[in-house]
DNA sequence: TTATACATAGACCGATCGGTCTATGTTTGT
DNA sequence: ACAAACATAGACCGATCGGTCTATGTATAA
């Protein structure tokens, strides 16, 4: 912990619009030129404040996580009972990906952007899409013991169910916008697993 | 029409093999250099017969959604119910999502890998992912008919519902291999849609 | 003052990108 | 024999890639 100089710029805020530029346009679709514009600091600083492209990536993706999981929760965690805050969230997240230009999710698009070779990044971005499944989880296990659920199903495999179609939907809503959605996939969802 | 003299390598088998590379990387990831090399062909080759990058890929995209939405087809019209052949597909996109190396889908990856902002790539993937959501229409209309269906279900919103969770599930599965899969988000999907 | 750690701009690097073009066959039909 | 349409290999193009490094300036701490 040598006190020293501080840094003179924001390395939090340009962390941040890191994070935008490698949501909008995937790992390989970035590039450093970019990142430098959009972060409002030089070539060397960048290097030398957050390594090669690849640690800067890793650090992108450690943020954004950290923000919607929080977000996500609570969203859950609402008025209302678990599964009215999932059923709200759910329909939030639907609209989101319905306008046009929804870039879908981080994690997602860079799923699809990596060699399936990587093992370090597909290993973080594992552990990363486990974290929005265990927020799902949490909310249905809540509604679980409320008995909101329909008999015999399973929190933690609706759960997964859920973060595999909420990846689906964020991806399949960066080609499709509001005049052809899928906007009752979530609806349908929902009215799939409540109890009659 | 003019007959003139025939091309002397395979395009078709030739674009097979683009088709390949595009699945395994998308496109940025994907070099002119690569492509000659897995098609088998020399440079000149290659753009006097198909074009540009981006009009290879499209040939690729187009060729590869005929292939598996007539897969899809038949799968779904095996022996048995419409219900049950729809289990037994899933079942199997599972476990092939499950293998270690798995791929995903090649729209999906694209879809994550092209920019928003590129109208015609997102039309022409919202028009072949659409190919998909209308096989499990198929199927889920003669199930309906069938009444394997729960009361009040709409056969529509269900194919979308599974047409985002397969892509869903196809991207979190080039990430996650066989000891981590959520290997009963199907199964869950498919016990929430059956009549009781 | 002096040393240190930061910042900046930008030259420079080798590699690779998508794409064009020249040169040189080779097969085919007339 | 000859022409047309194909094939090949590979030189070449300008641009951009990720990344290093030099030169210069500046704010802070001792």
């Amino acid at each position: 912990m040598s006190p020293g100089p501080e840094k003179q710029f924001d390395t939090d805020a340009a962390l941040e619009r890191a994070v935008q530029v490698f949501w909008a346009r995937g790992y390989e679709g970035t590039s450093m030129s970019a990142l430098m514009v959009a972060m409002g600091i030089g070539k060397k600083s960048l290097y030398d404040t957050y390594g090669n492209k690849r640690s800067l990536f890793l650090k992108a993706v450690a943020r954004y996580t950290d923000l919607i999981v929080t977000d996500l929760r609570n969203r859950l965690q609402r008025g209302g009972s678990p599964l009215d805050n999932l059923r709200r969230l759910l329909c939030e997240l639907e609209s989101g990906y319905a306008k046009a230009g929804s870039q879908g999710c981080l994690l997602g698009t860079n799923a699809a952007d990596f060699d399936t070779e990587d093992g370090e990044v597909a290993e973080i971005l594992r552990k990363n899409l486990g974290r929005l499944e265990e927020a799902f989880f949490e909310v249905l296990s809540r509604a679980d013991q409320e008995g909101e659920l329909r008999d015999g199903v399973d929190p933690r495999d609706l759960a997964r169910m859920l973060m595999c179609l909420t990846q689906g939907a964020a991806l399949v809503g960066r080609v499709i916008d509001e005049r052809t959605i899928p906007n009752s996939a979530f609806a349908s969802a929902m009215a799939l697993l409540e109890a009659p």
